[in-house]
DNA sequence: TGCCAGGCCCTCTTTAGGGCCTT
């Protein structure tokens, strides 16, 4: 039985991992994630976890995150615990979304524990309405539209706050299109589902 | 040993290929 939580609280996370697929083996390695009500980040999580083998040194250097700083973490199991019930029952945001998602989906199915929430990606959702962005890479967005950031980048919680902010962003500017003065979690997932072409439409029909 | 992702989205498309994004 999951908890429900008002609709406008939403969960944003990002993962930091040993690679791109848990198929093929690669596991977390860092959780972070804030928790946004109206607005505001009212709460946040950030753990580093000890995958079981040693990371490459291209992650080491991406991350900045060492073998020696995941020899004393607690287990992926452990921390993946304890994330899965900071977000029962919210619904959850991330920077290229599939990304995560899969690793969620991963760490929690070794643990035989699921999660309620709808992902809504960031990245789909730029793309569709800063289509004038030269890409849609979290760090190029942060610049363009002069995101507040302290220059960290590639470390869970730092791009959790990111994202966030993004989000915010994003969020706003659907309200400034429409003139409506709060939008839904599930109308920010039905414009990033819906083809570049039709936002316009789509814009229009939400503010009818 | 060497190899290895996958979903979205565009286009010179749909009987396909390749760039973008995430680590």
């Amino acid at each position: 039985m999951y908890t429900q939580h008002p609709a406008d609280t939403v969960i944003v996370l990002d993962f930091e991992t040993t690679g791109l697929s848990p198929n093929m083996g690669d596991r977390a390695i860092e959780i972070g994630a804030v928790k946004i009500q109206n607005g505001i980040v009212i709460d946040q999580f950030q753990q580093l976890m000890n995958p079981g083998f040693r990371v490459s040194s291209f992650i080491e250097g991406y991350t900045g995150i060492t073998n020696k700083m995941l020899e004393s973490a607690p287990s992926c199991h452990a921390v993946m615990d304890e994330f899965a019930d900071f977000i029962q029952g919210y619904n959850l945001i991330a920077h290229n979304a599939s990304f995560d998602q899969r690793f969620l989906d991963a760490e929690l199915g070794m643990l035989n524990r699921q999660y309620s929430g709808d992902f809504v990606c960031s990245m789909l959702l730029a793309r569709r309405l800063y289509q004038e962005a030269p890409n849609h890479k979290l760090g190029t967005l942060v610049n363009e539209l002069n995101i507040p950031n302290d220059g960290t980048f590639h470390r869970a919680l730092a791009d959790a706050e990111i994202t966030a902010r993004l989000w915010l962003r994003l969020v706003n500017v659907v309200k400034d299109k429409t003139n409506l003065p709060s939008i839904s979690f599930d109308v920010m997932r039905k414009l990033s589902k819906t083809s570049k072409a039709s936002v316009p439409a789509l814009i229009r029909k939400i503010a009818a």
